[in-house]
DNA sequence: AGAAGGAATGACAACGCTGTCATTTGACTC
DNA sequence: GAGTCAAATGACAGCGTTGTCATTCCTTCT
């Protein structure tokens, strides 16, 4: 049906071999016949067929994004980002959600990258901080590149992008102080996540750098859902001494939290602000829109994709020992009503 | 690294094409050797290399999914559906968000098929829809299985999976109406979508199988977002006579709606009725939550990508003329209390 | 017991590309 | 103009599977 290499080659008078080195950009072609087998390929409108590259070829052109993760917002702009980075270097790309609170998340992880032939593999929370996770990869040799929350990488890790939340929750806990206010709540996402650990770092760093008084009553511990919002906010409210503001860990947690509020009849931001954290579409779309801490992404995930495929060509060229920095992405402040007591 | 053909047919003492045969299930095995093939491969944990497989067998075994649509938890669902699917026949899945109003859209779709050469397209409104990229594909000889909007399919059509708006919107018009609506106003999607101009022919039919009017100044046109619920909303109750209830075309546009009404201080349900449709997970996340139809999107894409595995298989086996009955899809209304004046 | 014929199995080429290594080309030196 | 050497190109095997066709093994029938 569609050209092959060989077809190419004849059209363009030149070996195999030749146009091969042409596909592969190698860099060893002399400027005309390259130019003929430029030609050759865009008239014949050849496409490399993807599963002999793989076959013959050391290195396969496919890599793998896993995740678990119930926020689809997010998964979709992180497919987003990868795929562009994918597509401009020839890549594809196989997804795999799945549940990383299964038995053999391990062994499906394994197989999927042995039989796909995966060439590395795109890691996002809370995957990425599963120590068991990352060792049977590393013992398996196989490449991967990680995000998550941090400000700075362990010294060899394997690559990384890392989004600095520790900072973003500063900032947000320091606009709501800034607002007035001195009693500020905090709802927290699963507490075994390095994004909720560090977010809530912030917050209370925050809160001492103002000298305020950390309240423990304020802080209530949840998961990244609407229903967590809802549910925090009715303790919150009932306590004898309520906060007048609340930092939800995410823009699902502060939905539902508004939520609740509305059901109890508190008024928003009158009587309570509200911050989110994720700047999610719905952040925009709740009334009042959310407050909230803008991460990039698609970019984080353009970013990770194209590290991992750096770190793959470092591989392939020898230089395996070579470290790659971690690029680290700090989410800005998003000021919105729900916050906005003017 | 991983386990070969060849490996496993010299400890199960049969050869290559003995295990091959096993592995793709041509039953010409004697259950006895066929026994001490699995025990070898499972032994070794044997996985076949799709690169191999792909190259060497006339069919492939990746499918790929081609979607443009903003919405995200559309798209995380029918990827569920379809992966499910894939998982359970051994297919892979590639995933190619695109955007349907580019001038080279076919060019684009058809050089991933040829390049990864797919098996076969997974195609969802509103691509599913165009018929110069269907006729294109048709041209190419590129198999592939429509999920779109309709209750019957047309005679010889290619294998596609119905999803029933009319009804389901016939079924929400007629729940206002029982509400004692009679004023009720309709806000729509994307006019050229299927969707749209089922659901509002299911609106129009449920106002007249009562007996109600229809106020052509009750419909208003936009496109599937929360923009155009806040900004039809506003139209809708600056006009002299008001609805007292109103359709949106799916749960963004709702979640605009009311979105809008709070703004203007008007109280839903109150003195305004809204239903969305879709049953994503925000329509339960509004406050109020919105009544809405829910359209089981993963089995709907878990359905089409069975038919298209079905379609593939009656290729190979020759018997390519045999049509494949379309599933029909009809979406339950959910009744909250963004209707329910009670 | 021998023939016949279908079921089960195997040998081998082929799929379209890349890696290795050999060969050719051409620029430069003396 | 012959010799040198790097750059450019090519010939060929091999990647792990499947398709084709040949072969072997049974079973059944005469």
């Amino acid at each position: 049906m569609s050209a092959t290499i060989k077809s190419v080659a004849e059209h363009a008078g030149v070996s195999i071999k030749t146009v091969s080195r042409v596909i592969n950009n190698e860099g060893t072609v002399k400027p005309d016949t390259l130019a003929k087998v430029q030609a050759a390929i865009d008239e014949l409108n050849y496409k490399p067929n993807k599963a002999a590259r793989d076959l013959a070829g050391r290195d396969n052109y496919v890599l793998g994004y896993v995740y678990d993760n119930p926020n689809a917002y997010y998964i979709i702009d992180m497919q987003k980002g990868i795929l562009n980075e994918c597509r401009a270097n020839g890549y594809e790309l196989l997804i795999h959600p799945c549940d990383a609170s299964s038995r053999d998340i391990i062994q499906e992880i394994l197989g999927m990258v042995d039989s796909a032939r995966l060439a590395g593999l795109i890691l996002s929370p809370p995957l990425s901080e599963m120590p068991e996770v990352l060792s049977a990869l590393d013992d398996k040799g196989v490449r991967y590149v990680r995000i998550l929350s941090g400000s700075e990488a362990l010294e060899n890790s394997p690559p990384c992008v890392l989004v600095n939340d520790f900072q973003a929750a500063y900032q947000i806990t320091e606009h709501l102080i800034q607002q007035g206010h001195r009693d500020i709540g905090f709802i927290a996402g699963e507490k075994q996540h390095n994004s909720t650990i560090e977010r809530q770092k912030g917050f209370a760093a925050a809160l001492a750098a103002h000298d305020l008084p950390q309240h423990p009553e304020f802080v209530i511990e949840g998961t990244y859902s609407f229903g967590t919002g809802v549910e925090s906010i009715e303790k919150l409210l009932t306590l004898p001494k309520k906060p007048s503001a609340v930092f939800a860990c995410n823009d699902e947690i502060a939905a539902g939290a508004l939520f609740g509020a509305r059901m109890r009849g508190v008024d928003v931001p009158e009587t309570l602000a509200i911050a989110g954290f994720e700047n999610s579409p719905f952040s925009r779309q709740t009334f009042p829109p959310l407050t909230t801490a803008s991460q990039p992404t698609d970019q984080i995930a353009q970013r990770a994709t194209s590290t991992l495929i750096q770190s793959l060509k470092a591989r392939k060229l020898g230089n395996d020992k070579q470290t790659i920095p971690a690029h680290v992405f700090v989410p800005e402040l998003v000021v919105r009503e729900s916050t906005n007591r003017s």
